[in-house]
RNA sequence: GGCCCUAUCGUCUAAUGGUUAGGACAGCGCUCUUUCAAGGCGUAAAUCCGGGUUCGAUUCCCGGUGGGGCCGCCA
């Protein structure tokens, strides 16, 4: 019988959510939902300098805002019992000692093994006496490779003296890292590790400290890194990296949670590219992620924006949508937001372009009467008779395209439809006359179309 | 420097010991059309290099090169 799958993501809050983190987040969420497992969010927060709480509550914000809910919160300090009575029992078992060499003294070290060309590491002869400060250490006496057996790479062969006497913490009230997650870890009954692949060195390191403690190991999978389009490291200097600023920038989460999917994974059936989560968990296979690292290429990101726009339902598009309008621009629309927003959105990007788009219907630029005569293949008089016979017939703008039906088919498309449009926009590129029409709503569309035919008359 | 990971169009990727190496985004062209966008159709574009194994390697092995990661009393 195997264990539950219970996963995790845990992230160190000394920084803004990370589209990378978003991104190993989503594989554990939907790994989880595919083995009817439990997800687990775990603020790693042991490093006490560094962490924010400001931090703290954009990952939550931004894990909850992508829909990757977790069943289950931890801090991480709220452990240090468990840490401190763990560190104790290595301590009492001689798996674990005191080192209390100098930082200088270790940088020596590392520097006369760097110019020796050995192996940098930590072998100390502190082992064996009895101090009882500095800082804890592992007793590394492991010979025997260490084999990572990874879902995505396969084995990973290591050296565990490489490692030398890794550090453990720098006293029993703080734990560091790599032994924190190791036990936590069990305690959190972890099944699954899937993280980045920048903790493949970690996991050795995990390993040996597992074993010492008798934990049972986990399965590991490593994924590969998000890079930029130079191919180095994704970082605030070569791209949006947090989140958050995705969001303000006008994506959806349906975009980002599709996107993110297809960094580092494809689908193995023809089952198109624009998938939603509920497909994507569907389809979704751990094995076959990719192993190479991938560049975040926000052209594509783009077109699944306008994808996953075009796809909302209707109140959904308004929803999004309105807090990216300016409140003065809000003010101008009053009760026809919503019109105005669905007249917009089929050629919107991004959220953050349509104020703009909407301010550009709002006002009616000054034009001459020529724009309306249809790039001069139709003259004035038959032009000021058509937007006359338009405005007889424009009772109702919802139901303007079958009202128009009989006068279109009189005159044609572009003799009819053109007109409208440039009488109504003002302009010679602007969204369809009837989604203007609807937009305006009967009095300014009047208004509009009576302005144009006056044009024609001077 | 040590160790580890990795390599298919510009980008994300599919495929396989034998294919005309497929798709998507972006590009370009055509088309549709009331404008723009969208849509439809089409086009250009890739197996890092060198050895080996094999009747045959993009695929398997070795070496190189490139890229990435880690080497902390950070996570």
């Amino acid at each position: 019988m195997n264990k539950p799958v219970r996963v995790r993501i845990a992230p160190s809050p000394t920084g803004f959510m990370h589209i990378g983190t978003a991104r190993t987040a989503l594989f554990n969420f939907i790994f989880a939902k595919q083995h009817g497992g439990t997800f687990l969010l775990r603020i790693e927060n042991t490093d006490k300098e560094r962490s924010k709480k400001e931090f703290e509550d954009d990952i939550i914000q931004g894990l909850a805002w992508l829909g990757l809910d977790h069943s289950e919160f931890h801090r991480q300090s709220e452990y240090l019992p468990t840490h401190a009575k763990y560190l104790e029992s290595l301590l009492a078992d001689g798996k674990a000692f005191w080192c209390t060499h100098t930082t200088e003294e270790l940088e020596a070290e590392g520097e006369h093994q760097r110019e020796a060309k050995e192996p940098p590491r930590h072998i100390c002869e502190h082992r064996d006496t009895d101090k009882t400060s500095g800082i804890v250490r592992l007793r590394n006496d492991e010979r025997a490779s260490i084999v990572i057996h990874d879902m995505i790479r396969g084995d990973i062969i290591y050296d565990p003296q490489l490692f030398g006497d890794i550090s453990l913490a720098k006293n029993l009230a703080e734990p560091l890292y790599n032994f924190v997650v190791t036990v936590d870890d069990h305690e959190m009954n972890i099944s699954h590790v899937i993280r980045g692949e920048d903790h493949i060195t970690n996991t050795p390191k995990q390993i040996l400290i597992g074993r010492a403690l008798g934990f049972t190991e986990p399965e590991w999978a490593h994924l590969p890194l998000l890079l930029a389009k130079d191919r180095t490291k994704l970082s605030k200097r070569n791209g949006a990296v947090s989140v958050g600023e995705y969001q303000k920038n006008g994506y959806i989460r349906e975009a980002i949670i599709n996107f993110i999917a297809f960094l580092g994974w494809h689908p193995k059936d023809e089952v198109g590219e624009v998938l939603d989560l509920e497909t994507i968990i569907k389809v979704f296979d751990i094995t076959r992620a990719q192993r190479g690292g991938a560049v975040v290429d926000t052209e594509k990101l783009d077109w699944l924006n306008r994808e996953h726009i075009k796809r909302l339902a209707p109140e959904e598009k308004i929803n999004r949508a309105e807090p990216f309008i300016n409140p003065a621009t809000k003010e101008k629309l009053g009760s026809r937001v919503a019109q105005y927003i669905l007249a917009v959105l089929p050629r919107v990007t991004k959220l953050t372009e349509i104020d703009a788009m909407i301010n550009d219907l709002l006002e009616i630029p000054p034009y001459d009467a020529e724009l309306l005569l249809w790039k001069g293949k139709l003259d004035r008089a038959k032009v000021k008779e058509t937007l006359s016979a338009i405005l007889s017939i424009l009772k109702n703008p919802d139901t303007a395209e079958q009202d128009f039906k009989p006068l279109i088919e009189k005159e044609g498309n572009g003799a009819v439809l053109w007109p409208l449009r440039t009488a109504l926009s003002g302009r010679a590129i602007s969204p369809g006359p009837y989604e203007l029409l609807s937009a305006f709503g009967l009095d300014v569309a009047e208004r509009r179309i009576q302005n144009a035919i006056s044009k024609l008359d001077a």
